[in-house]
DNA sequence: TATTGTTATACTCTATAACTATA
DNA sequence: TATAGTTATAGAGTATAACAATA
């Protein structure tokens, strides 16, 4: 089903083309593997996630809050990495769920506390339960140090990352608690 | 900035709401740190790779025919993650730009493989030596052994991910190379 | 004047469907 | 009949801009 070698090898020995190995190989791509590891988590979690309003995001949303405690939806769509419009129209499907509610901030009567109803923490344990499953299979070629590594590595990037580019919030580089940042 | 702690704490106090510890912190959830890490990278390499067409898209059209040889638009496309119709457009726009050309398959005139021009492959040096400094620049916080062992990591994720899931191609699982597959 | 959150709108990206030409 | 590639079109997702309430 493939279709190269001898062809190839014809034409570069006459000169016709450069010869094959100039770069890496696209393996060896940082993009290429992030976004192929990507995509199939994330095809793979929204699928262990069905039902769930917004997705993936409405997990994320409901386990932040449950445990970091209520948040304002800008610094929620921050850590999340989303617009704050979109924060908005995920929010309204799962407070029509049942698995959040809006508060008003009794410090700032323009911005809404974001926490989860006592449905939508019941609601997380089976999430988590489901994701966790998502998650090993995804990682199912590294035996267990090997994942427990990668996890650890992931993250600390990851924090590093968000701390940098949290969608442009300037004060959260404060909370990139690790040493040796840059 | 922020605006949690004590006013949680009694309302917990009265049982008002459930304890906060409840599940894992979202750093910890493997679909936060891949999103965080995919859109930091893909940013990061768009902006390095500005002018290209494509973006990094393009970039890895040219990395992947340039050092596995010339390829069929389809399995490009699988390679590479994006629906076939989305490869015609990417390709259209290197094509123009000069820097990959079509050329009929001899083994089927049904196909098309493309290959990178002269140009495409004195391009192509300058890209890598553009994306290593990005990828430098997000991993970052890792050191070099570490870094090292993400990648590692990551790849094998990668290569298996791609395999199980190609975009719907059924043939490449063959191409899964690494023993303990599954 | 700046910021939180909402709404409406526009834009980008991706996938679907229908078509041509081959196999 | 099925497949490679193209094109047109619809759809999802995302961002932009304007607004109301509050700081």
């Amino acid at each position: 089903m493939s279709s190269t070698s001898p062809e190839v090898a014809t034409r570069v020995a006459r000169g016709v083309e450069p010869p094959v190995a100039s770069g890496a190989p696209v393996e060896a791509d940082l993009g290429w593997a992030l976004g192929v590891v990507f995509r199939r988590y994330a095809k793979a979690s929204a699928a262990a996630l069905e039902g769930l309003p917004g997705g993936p995001r409405g997990y994320q949303v409901l386990a932040t809050t449950s445990s970091e405690g209520p948040k304002r939806q800008l610094d929620l769509a921050a850590q999340l990495g989303v617009d704050r419009t979109v924060m908005t129209y995920l929010l309204d499907d799962l407070e029509k769920a049942g698995l959040v509610q809006r508060r008003p901030d009794p410090a700032d009567r323009r911005a809404r506390l974001i926490a989860p109803t006592d449905e939508g923490h019941e609601a997380l344990c089976d999430l988590e339960r489901r994701l966790r499953s998502t998650e090993e299979e995804v990682l199912g070629i590294l035996d267990e140090p090997e994942r427990a590594s990668f996890r650890m590595l992931l993250q600390r990037v990851a924090m590093k990352a968000n701390a940098v580019d949290p969608l442009h919030n300037a004060c959260s580089l404060a909370e990139a608690d690790d040493p040796a940042s840059t």
